[in-house]
DNA sequence: AGACTTATGTCGATAATCGTCATAACGTTA
DNA sequence: TAACGTTATGACGATTATCGACATAAGTCT
């Protein structure tokens, strides 16, 4: 019958279970030293977990002479969760599995602008259907991670006066998204969540990362001392309008001089060359220009580079990262823009804080959007309390 | 009011603890509801901290009809703890109760490029003398915090290529001092524990702090998301050697040029008011000029203060702070160097990241060092984890 | 003074955890 | 193939930890 096993001393079952976040199998005798408990008790936390379907068999151990022992491993498959990713004039909707793999996934052009009836409208309708699809109902989803381009209150999921975000300051979309799901909602700076995609991916042991997205906008999501950092208002990272030196007296939309962002964007960029007389409307045909070895463009994209170097290298003396991630449309220009980054931030960076820095390219590219939505998901559903809060609920009824 | 909050279920008397680390008085009743634990299991805890001495019954509370209840508060003189804090060429030991409170503290000339033997040694004597002068035993101490004048890999204790330090690379300063006292040993930049001290005691509820001192050397410790950063090798917030507009090509000792330190460190203005004819051969010469109105000095300290607004705001948009302390020698200068440090950083500012952003002059001065070192120890014995293995030994024997 | 209210400590009841033991599952050896 | 050694597992009684109720203490109010 209901035994009803609640877990007042020493590790719950929600904290057991982080052990199981590695991905790696293991046996029982392992997690009964780890944690302490004897392998009776263990054993009855784990059939908490096994019921929940987070925790199942994996592959059997050899033997070392005697009964080979169970493995058990985090069961990817037990839930879903969803990842949105809304840029300024496109949108992507995802569901993945627990272990962050992208199961399927949807995009479509939307104009940012529209503002959030519209937008969360039609993610809502593209989630049920990515679902049904699935073969899935509304409750196996735990939760929705969403990425939107402006600064964000993520203790609350409210947008704080976005600069290009209509319609969207202040917009409690959590309340909006949960009239449609009862999955927890989680909302951040699309940087910010492009960051959590990147580390994931690539880095998951690395504790200090910064990821530069270079596009349209210029921003950065930080990751120190091994989680991401909002700051006061949720707007850090925002370095897009940092001036620097090759700024002069450029203005900038944001009202000021000498941006970053004026001077290093594909826009600005683009301008620069149409100026210089070259036939470049958009982000694409700058970057076929780079690969079609078209000097200016790459002269361009290299400057841009080291204008952006410049900021970092401070980023480097403040934060000291172990990595900084390059992304976003301009990063795909080879590695101009980052030959560019490297010049600077290695010619201004003291040696102990860069001697053991990678600067390096995306690995993920156009899909860590949509990756660290799904992350950021993923680290709720997780969670040491989410899931304490499951077993309980599962042991209620 | 009958919510049952379960994910606090697990609740250790260290844990339980953590509650009084505010200071405040808490009855019984309450912490059985924060904890969702019965209060009869409440009342063993208690017992637990009560019998270590760490909980103490503090004011009677004043009755509402019934019984009152009896209040029980941290006992902040259950044990000391000592900081101590290496500046170039001085040398500051104390030791404080468990709030952070300075109960002695001895001040000394000593040159840090005397190397860890001579300057630990110096240390240990001291607070030897110290707690006998307290009455205390050797066991009496907990821990003891350190910052030195360099980067510090914090978690090993270990100085990282410190530049002013001579022997001090790579030694292993916490099995040093562990030769002569058992209590844990903390070390960390100077820098970094100032910001520790300035939250302690003015922006306690502060989660986003950067502190910046303004001295021989120009600093920072930055405490984001309610934790110290302290990058991938410990250098973080070293923002001396960023480049500056105004630095020109004006060489730094580090081998760069341009550096804020070069144009806006100490020696650096006393370089430029003495080629300007000033009679000024130290700081504090320099300070008086700028109490004696001499315009001049006052014009090159806000100079100075607008250097380090550059940085600084680049620093707002990246971190995103709620509190920027500026603190160090030259900000005893009045409030000119502050003032030309708010001048750039609200010009320079995204309008969100600046509008609830206080840049103040640092209240504890002085003494941010040494509360800043106690504070880093008292951090450590106040942990959850430690407060949990000091209740076992105690029930051991 | 007596009724009422609220906090506290005690103690039996109950639930959670532990440790032991019989058993299961494997390899090895006779 | 059977017997044996080895190691993991589940079951169950023993042990602890926690809970909940109750009697009592310490106040206020009438």
């Amino acid at each position: 019958m209901a035994e009803i096993n609640r877990s007042n001393f020493g590790l719950s079952s929600g904290r057991l279970f982080q052990i199981f976040r590695d991905g790696q199998p293991h046996t029982k005798a392992e997690l009964a030293e780890l944690s302490g408990l004897a392998r009776s008790t263990i054993s009855l936390r784990l059939d908490q977990l096994i019921s929940l379907g987070l925790i199942a068999p994996s592959a059997e151990n050899s033997s070392t002479g005697g009964r080979p022992s169970a493995q058990l491993a985090l069961n990817e498959n037990a839930f879903v969760v969803a990842g949105v990713d809304f840029g300024a004039s496109h949108a992507v909707a995802s569901l993945a599995n627990l272990g962050g793999k992208i199961l399927v996934s949807i995009e479509t052009k939307r104009q940012i602008s529209d503002g959030p009836e519209v937008c969360l409208r039609w993610m809502i309708a593209e989630l049920k259907h990515l679902l049904a699809g699935q073969g899935l109902s509304d409750d196996n989803l735990l939760a929705i991670g969403i990425g939107l381009p402006g600064p964000v209150e993520h203790s609350t999921g409210k947008p704080a006066s976005p600069p290009i975000m209509m319609g969207w300051d202040g917009f409690d979309v959590p309340a909006r998204v949960n009239q449609e799901f009862k999955a927890k909602v989680l909302v951040d700076n699309d940087v910010n969540v492009m960051a959590l995609g990147e580390r994931h991916v690539a880095y998951p042991d690395v504790d200090h990362l910064i990821f530069l997205k270079a596009a349209t906008g210029i921003g950065s999501g930080i990751i120190s001392g091994g989680q991401l950092q909002r700051g006061a208002q949720g707007t850090a990272g925002d370095i897009g309008h940092v001036r620097v030196s090759s700024g002069g007296d450029v203005s900038c939309h944001c009202g000021n001089f000498g941006c970053l962002e004026a001077v290093a964007s594909a826009p600005a960029i683009i301008k620069k060359l149409v100026a210089e007389g070259l036939p470049i409307r958009n982000t694409s045909d700058l970057i076929d220009a780079t690969r079609r070895a078209k000097v200016e463009a790459i002269q361009a994209i290299r400057q841009a580079g080291r204008d952006i170097g410049e900021v970092l290298s401070t980023c480097v003396s403040l934060i000291n990262p172990a990595v900084i991630v390059i992304g976003g449309s301009l990063s795909s220009a080879g590695e101009h823009l980052i030959a560019g980054v490297r010049e600077v931030v290695y010619a201004r960076s003291m040696p102990l804080a860069s001697e053991n820095l990678s600067i390096v390219a995306s690995r993920v590219g156009r899909e860590g959007g949509i990756i660290g939505a799904n992350v950021l998901a993923i680290e709720h559903v997780l969670d040491a309390e989410t899931i304490d809060l499951m077993v309980e609920q599962s042991i209620a009824r």
